[in-house]
RNA sequence: GGCUCUAUCGUCUAAUGGUUAGGACACGGCCUUCUCAAGGCUGGAAUCCGGGUUCGACUCCCGGUAGAGUCACCA
């Protein structure tokens, strides 16, 4: 049992936007410190100035904002702690375990720009090390086989296993947990940490999010960065929700965690081995799970939010709107694709249509269409405006649609008052248009027949 | 290719020696129904292969096979 405070961190490089697998590895640290009561450090390996851009360290700290991921110490940069790596590398070449090397650049060194002659190696001592991943048991490597590996380009530019060592040290880094891709850069680091002098942190290595041809999902699947899943309308809820499943589970039944939950429940021991495939289909239906639990005021407001043009219409009508919207969507962007579809636009001007489509599969004439819409014109026209809602305006034509078929006259009312296909039903249709609206366009639909 | 990791329905997974191998997503069917959804009911679908250990292996051991990761003066 280990006295000292869980300190976790959350290493990026700022190379691109801040993708889902690294989202999830953030929160794997982020629940872990929680629920130890510990904290964790947010640090930008930032140290290939050529690929390390502003623009991506702002999407990484909105994102994880966003998703609700706080860090308790940081941001760090590693460009800006040269010193304290300089006086590292220094030690290290004073003690005898790493040393000036002088280099011959091969055609393909120069090739890629390499003309250095001289850069600094850690003197391997080719051992075999041993150590325990709290997810896998285990793991041992020979470590000839890393030959001496350069450590840094000069005593003023470290590379990437010097400045992780040495930062995890001084941050007093307890668990490291990363990605399983991290696996094999274990014995290097741990080599470096027994040279400085450093203790050894505790490492857990989770099993990778995979694309569904089962490899390790990056940029060339298509849409794997946070952004674009927030641009797409995901909930955040539902993203940590649907990445914590993924490669963890509580060993009961539930599918539904919030941040607190998992922070309650996780435990590290019930993080799987295997490599996982990522599941946009299960993901949806996560996110449409949350979407269902936001009150009516919200989604009312998100509706306008994700589809501008229906912000003409009244109150009344977006309140009546919203559930049969929110009933068939899984994420916001498809109400924005709703929208520029077209399904919407029965309530923002008239439809117009070609009178054939009247008639319900064809089984009708032009001469009995007409005279079931003039009937349900003459039935609704006795429905008070002021108690115009669905329930009355079913009331009041049902038993005349049940003895003519009820699609003989259903689907023409709907398709009069929508001009579509597919839609709500005719009552609600009516309700959300009112009763002036309706018979006029049932009016129109009527007289349209007659003409013909 | 070397090293390392992994292996239960199509996918995410439960079952840590004894279950008709469970759940979820997806898919099929039925009900409801003027359409599209939603909802209810329901169905099909898995322990990679071969050896052990054991009264008994999804589970433990060994060997195959397959997949993945990693092998930079990137991180």
């Amino acid at each position: 049992m280990s006295l000292s405070k869980v300190i976790t961190r959350f290493p990026p490089s700022p190379t691109g936007f801040l993708h889902l697998g690294r989202a999830r590895t953030a929160l794997f640290n982020y629940i872990f410190a929680k629920q130890s009561k510990g904290e964790m450090v947010l640090r930008f390996e930032d140290t290939d100035s050529d690929r390390s851009k502003k623009e991506f360290e702002n999407d990484m700290t909105e994102c994880l904002s966003w998703l609700g991921i706080k860090y308790d110490v940081g941001p760090f940069w590693q460009s800006k702690r040269t010193d304290i790596y300089k006086k590292y590398l220094k030690k290290m070449i004073d003690d005898g375990f790493a040393y000036l090397s002088k280099e011959d650049p091969t055609e393909a060194d120069r090739a890629e720009g390499r003309t250095r002659t001289e850069v600094i190696r850690f003197k391997n001592p080719n051992k075999k090390i041993t150590f325990t991943d709290l997810i896998r048991g285990d793991i041992t490597f020979d470590t000839t086989d890393l030959k001496d590996f350069v450590i840094a380009r000069s005593v003023n530019e470290p590379l990437y296993h010097l400045a992780v060592v040495v930062d995890d040290y001084e941050m007093g880094i307890t668990h490291i947990i990363r990605g399983e891709d991290g696996i094999s850069n274990t014995p290097r680091q741990i080599l470096i940490q027994e040279a400085i002098g450093a203790g050894r942190p505790l490492y857990a290595h989770l099993p990778l999010i995979l694309a569904k041809d089962k490899s390790k999902l990056s940029g060339r699947h298509g849409a794997v960065s946070v952004k674009e899943y927030r641009e797409k309308g995901y909930l955040p809820d539902a993203l940590i929700n649907y990445l914590a499943l993924l490669g963890w589970n509580p060993g009961t039944e539930q599918e539904i965690f919030s941040l607190g939950d998992l922070i309650r429940e996780f435990k590290i021991e019930g993080i799987n081995k295997a490599g996982a495939i990522f599941n946009d289909e299960k993901l949806q239906w996560t996110n449409k799970e949350y979407i269902r639990k936001i009150p009516l005021v919200e989604q009312t407001k998100l509706l306008t939010k994700w589809a501008p043009g229906l912000i003409s219409l009244n109150t009344e009508t977006l309140t009546k709107l919203t559930p049969l919207v929110f009933e068939r969507i899984s994420i916001f962007g498809e109400i924005t694709q709703m929208f520029n579809d077209g399904e919407f636009d029965y309530l923002l001007s008239a439809p117009t249509y070609a009178p054939e489509v009247l008639l319900w599969k064809g089984k009708s004439t032009t001469e009995e269409v007409s005279a079931y819409l003039s009937k349900s014109i003459e039935l609704l026209s006795s429905v008070s405006d002021q108690t115009f809602d669905r329930v009355v305006v079913k009331e009041a034509i049902w038993t005349y649609a049940e003895s003519v078929g009820r699609g003989q006259l259903l689907w023409p009312m709907r398709y009069a008052l929508s001009g579509r296909e597919k839609s709500p039903d005719p009552f609600i249709l009516s309700e959300l248009l009112g009763k002036t609206e309706t018979l006029k366009r049932l009016t129109h639909a009527r007289d349209l027949l007659l003409k013909k």
